[in-house]
DNA sequence: TCCTGTGATGTTTACGTAAACATCACCCCC
DNA sequence: GGGGGTGATGTTTACGTAAACATCACAGGA
């Protein structure tokens, strides 16, 4: 029994004062325990905790005094002292390089939102250089943080370097944008499977090649859909063009569509995202290609504006928040069903937005 | 003491295993705690505990042998148990409606890198739909929540109409995004200054007014820009025409340019954000205006895909990394300074980035 | 030689919560 | 009318950590 020298409770009216200027000199404890609140009702802080909890097993006339108690002290349960009771946060982390892309972004407000009801909130850790330290030390910081199990959103070419492993505490990864699928559990958008529907639909309308803007090299995504751009016009028995190097920029997609409005031969391309697709088209239109009518363009992700560049754009429909409710549905089981973390890649599907920036080669 | 039934450490070499494959049937305890590694060294936890914060009074081979248990068990802290003790998380929570805008995800994404710098997380609260209902809902679960300070990115209307008030324990609030400056500490970007930078920068030109597209009614800073654009005409004196408004989306823009390019003394637009300029771009393209030549359009945010616009977009820069850094400043001088909360605006300013889709106006 | 101070380490306790167990009153039924 | 529930509530304890206090050994000075 602690029953000394609270903050006399019960002579401040009400509670719900603003930010913090009600409560000047009292710093000490966090603010109202269910001592506290205990005392107010008249009875064992076990009940309060029952109240709290929803239990049954109270007579309604306690409950009510309980409520009431807590209601004038404000009180509020301490997630600390609970997690340290059950041993668990309903937290679960995420570790990301940005928020910059539209696909990041999107897929952690998934995460966020899916997370959130199933009682889950959501830590961000930012990685800003995902040197091999800054990585290692994410999950560092991570297995220090109250988290019961953790999200990688990553170009995760450095995990599989092998030298970072997760800390062994961390019961529960899941990685998106990796080939560790064999080492942890995986979701991701079916790349290849994307690319493949951009450059067969390329060739179905009858376009002889496909030429191609790269992402990074540094991303796994990226390279997917390289890779599948190539083998899908290997199977198709046509020529493969050299491939341009992108970054994602717009920028990037800007320099490649500059050179590609001097190639002779190119009639179609297949941008790896939006953005380069948004830079490609400007370099076309300042060098007087007309898209579609000499150049078809495909890009990928369809963010929101794609359907307003000039022309609007064909392009692969990533679903991100089908990722972020996979990537939580997954988390959730793991953790629930106590921490096996099967490995294994759950790839989610895409589907081709067809507008006006592709047609019918030569005329 | 509890000695037993932990699962034989020292058996495991090294530790370091797979995510969690190692670790089969125990999962009874969180993992290992300081007594293990206290009776692993051979010393009292207190020593453990000092060595684990670099408390100075202990002897190097102790420290040695603490450090290397530490190792071959695996040793994590317990932030639960650490959070209890100290009495607070190292946790910065923020609530917000939506990563999916640009300027969101980028003052997230800066508010988490600076907070990571000092040692803080960051935990996201999603507010899917801004009712009263759910932020109220998303305060409360906050309150609930394992964190020492809120920051509400959001479209606060919604809290300014009083009924919503934030959890009395929760002791320090920054608000972006609002008016709410009397009652909490906020930080923006100056709008009203950005609004004003357009517009003039249009009048400099010699255009003899210039139109608007809105962002929705329930967005402050929306409300902002069309008050500023709306003084800054009538200040200089020119007439005032009927703004048409929009949504933020792409789609709401191109509506939008497709009113304007049919409106005969339209010459100039201020565009409340890029995606809705971006819309407006394409609406007249399709109608044969030609941009800047008939018509200059400014928009707001200065999105990287500005500047690949066709034209490339002259807009103004909002500094979403300073609102953020400024963000995680404030929050954490309240922390430190014992839950002071002064009201009051940090506005962070703007500046125009002139591209090419101003230019005089006639010819 | 003993006393005192100092530095290293151990012991106790509290943080707020909730499971497990204990108690107590009351009611029903034989 | 007493025995055996049954349901409401109280008491004890543990979760992992770290501050506060206690102890202990040893060194240096009177």
């Amino acid at each position: 029994m602690n029953g000394g020298g609270r903050q006399q409770p019960g002579t401040t009216p009400g509670g719900a004062q603003r930010g913090g200027s009600g409560v000047p000199g009292g710093r000490r404890k966090q603010r109202v325990s269910m001592a506290d609140v205990a005392t107010l009702a008249g009875v064992s802080s076990q009940t309060v905790s029952r109240v709290s909890n929803g239990h049954p097993g109270v007579v309604d006339s306690t409950r009510e005094h309980v409520l009431a108690a807590m209601r004038e002290l404000g009180y509020r349960p301490n997630s600390a002292a609970r997690a340290l009771r059950y041993g668990q946060f309903n937290t679960i982390g995420v570790i990301l390089f940005s928020l910059a892309s539209t696909g990041n972004s999107r897929t952690v407000e998934a995460i966020a939102t899916h997370a959130a009801a199933e009682g889950y909130a959501i830590t961000l850790i930012p990685v800003d250089v995902p040197t091999q330290d800054n990585v290692l030390g994410a999950f560092t910081r991570m297995g220090e943080l109250a988290v019961d199990a953790v999200i990688v959103i990553i170009e995760i070419h450095l995990l599989d370097a092998g030298t970072v492993t997760l800390p062994p505490g961390v019961h529960v990864v899941i990685v998106v944008d990796s080939d560790a699928g064999d080492r942890y559990s995986v979701v991701d958008t079916d790349q290849a499977d994307g690319a493949r529907r951009a450059v067969h639909h390329l060739l179905d309308l009858g376009h002889r090649t496909v030429w191609h803007v790269t992402g990074p090299r540094t991303s796994y995504a990226g390279q997917r859909r390289t890779q599948a751009w190539r083998t899908a016009l290997e199977e198709a028995g046509r020529p493969v063009p050299a491939p341009l190097h992108g970054d994602w920029s717009a920028e990037s997609g800007y320099a490649a569509g500059l050179v590609l409005a001097d190639e002779p031969g190119c009639t179609a391309v297949f941008v790896s995202n939006d953005q380069m697709a948004l830079g490609l088209l400007r370099a076309l239109h300042e060098r007087g290609r007309v898209v579609p009518d000499e150049i078809s363009v495909v890009g990928f992700d369809d963010i929101p504006e794609a359907a307003f560049f000039i022309p609007p754009l064909t392009t692969v429909h990533q679903d991100f928040a089908e990722v972020g409710r996979r990537c939580v549905q997954r988390v959730l089981v793991q953790i629930r069903e106590n921490q096996t973390s099967p490995p294994g890649t759950d790839l989610v599907p895409t589907r081709l937005v067809v507008r006006n920036s592709t047609a019918a080669p030569g005329r």
